[in-house]
RNA sequence: CGGGGAGUGGCUCAGCCUGGUAGAGCACCUGGUUCGGGACCAGGGGGUCGGAGGUUCAAAUCCUCUCUCCCCGACCA
């Protein structure tokens, strides 16, 4: 039974995806200021799970934390050509301010290579200052065309990485690791969403880099979404800001940096891969509430009797469980449920004079919702349960988004394949085309290259498109 | 930016065509009865109709401009 207010995936998935986003009270328009949004208390809540779970990995993988300006002198966005070209027609730029106008304008940072870049010039001057390895949390502004909640806002919150190596070999050491043991670890061990981990072609890399990784997600409508990138950007932007050190020989060398970020579009994605027709569906190890204890009673006497109940079954989840005990009065215990369910908390517990009297607990899995979910357990034992349950469902969720992948996965061998495979998920093709023909088949088709794999088969093959011998499979698809 | 749709109490929408003192359901507040899958009754509060200008004796309604949101397309984390 679909919540009210929430339009069924199989109507019209780009409303239904709004609407989870508005009843799960995630988030709100600021329609005062063009394409941006309110990160309201329950949406944030999930940026701050999707924030610890990164920064250990990104502390854990030797880097540490900083911050620079959220204004960038605007010449300094002119000096890595592709890097302006790419960026120039989406930047918000300052041109006044304490009254008066700025001699030379701000424009207000897009990402952050070229500000960073500056100071590194000035902090890197030995090999023996190398490598240097610094992420940032930070806001970043790009005046796009079309605005979904989370997936593409004006205004968004991200991490950048940016690092400094003396070669390339470890410049795309750093630029792979953070791919495969930051990134893909990340959204596939605590979001429970299997990704693709590839190497993207010319025309979809970042602006300014030599070349460009990404962890490449399937959305319940078989659509693609770009959940992280990683980018080797060689030394174009050492050589654009000089970013120099002296080597083991006494040479003045170029350095080699690599930059790397995911953002606020993975709440996004979570939402597209796990939730339902009910609402939100949130992975145990992200979620900010667990467990949501619904005490059931009538009288004041069952109200006393239940809830003491509640505090000595939960007294040492603390801990170990992360929880909260719904007890509020004016609402009954049916909407709870429903309400609960619409904000995605992974398990329900039930407890009335019911289960007192029979020494149960009823609980409820949100990835199998309604009453299906639902049974009596005794309350022996039951911070083992849930603990196993939350287990449970987060490698349930896990397999399901990867068998939803897989069948919506078509392997194409001609043109015709792909169009057909495209329309449904994603297709994987052998290809050996050109810039040219990868525009032409985005301009027919709708769908890209999202990346070639990293992981290859060994045997070769024939492209998909232009018939010719093939060393490489690329997955196309349509993508956010 | 091109094509389409929409802005009216917190939410969903009616009223607009044919100008005449703003409505409904849900939500909210108070009281009572309820409570194991979105309870019920009674009473009550709340909107100068996205904004600006114009036409008119009179504008939610007609005209012009503008802002925002949604859908499709091109651009992107």
């Amino acid at each position: 039974m679909p919540k009210e207010g929430i339009t069924p995936r199989s109507q019209d998935y780009a409303q239904w995806y709004l609407d989870i986003v508005r009843d799960a009270d995630l988030a709100d328009y600021a329609e005062v200021v063009r394409g941006c949004i309110v990160f309201k208390p329950t949406g944030f809540a999930l940026w701050e799970a999707i924030q610890s779970g990164l920064d250990q990995r990104i502390k854990a993988t030797g880097h540490q934390n900083a911050y620079f300006p959220l204004l960038i002198p605007k010449s300094f966005l002119m000096k890595e050509a592709e890097h302006v070209e790419g960026f120039a027609p989406e930047v918000a730029e300052v041109t006044h301010a304490g009254g008066e106008k700025l001699a030379e304008p701000y424009v207000i940072r897009p990402t952050s290579e070229t500000i960073i870049g500056y100071f590194y010039a000035k902090w890197v001057r030995s090999w023996r200052d190398l490598p240097l390895l610094i992420n940032q949390w930070a806001n970043v502004m790009r005046w796009e065309m079309r605005t979904r909640p989370f997936l593409r806002t004006t205004e968004f919150l991200w991490q950048e990485g940016h690092t400094v190596h003396v070669d390339e070999a470890d410049a795309e050491r750093e630029t792979l690791k953070i791919l495969h043991e930051v990134y893909a670890d990340f959204v596939e061990k605590e979001m429970a969403l299997p990704v693709i981990k590839g190497i993207k072609t010319d025309k979809e890399k970042f602006a300014g880099a030599l070349r460009s990784y990404a962890i490449e997600a399937m959305m319940q409508d078989g659509r693609a979404l770009q959940v992280g990138t990683s980018h080797n950007l060689g030394q174009n932007f050492a050589k654009a800001f000089d970013i120099t050190y002296t080597d083991q020989n006494n040479q003045v060398q170029h350095a080699w940096t690599t930059s790397w970020g995911v953002s606020t579009r993975l709440i996004g994605a979570l939402i597209m891969a796990h939730s339902d027709d009910e609402g939100l569906v949130v992975p145990p190890r992200l979620a900010p509430t667990q467990v949501v204890v619904v005490p059931i009673f009538k009288t004041d006497a069952e109200r006393t009797r239940v809830l003491e109940a509640v505090s000595r079954l939960s007294a040492d989840w603390k801990g170990s469980l992360r929880f909260k005990v719904d007890d509020r009065e004016q609402y009954s215990p049916g909407y709870k449920f429903n309400e609960w369910e619409l904000k995605g908390v992974p398990v329900r517990v039930e407890i009335g004079p019911k289960d007192i009297e029979k020494g149960t607990v009823g609980v409820a899995r949100r990835d199998q919702p309604g009453k299906q979910g639902k049974s009596f357990v005794p309350q022996d034992g039951l911070r083992q349960r849930l603990e196993s349950l939350l287990t449970e469902i987060q490698q349930a969720l896990y397999d399901r988004a990867f068998r939803f992948r897989e069948e919506h996965t078509y392997e194409a061998s001609n043109y015709d394949e792909l169009k057909q495979g495209v329309e449904k998920g994603f297709v994987r093709g052998y290809w050996a085309g050109t810039r040219e023909d990868e525009d032409k088949i985005q301009d027919e088709t709708g769908a890209t290259i999202r990346v070639l794999p990293l992981d290859q088969p060994a045997t070769a093959g024939k492209c998909v498109y232009t018939g010719k011998p093939a060393q490489k499979i690329a997955v196309f698809a349509r993508a956010y």
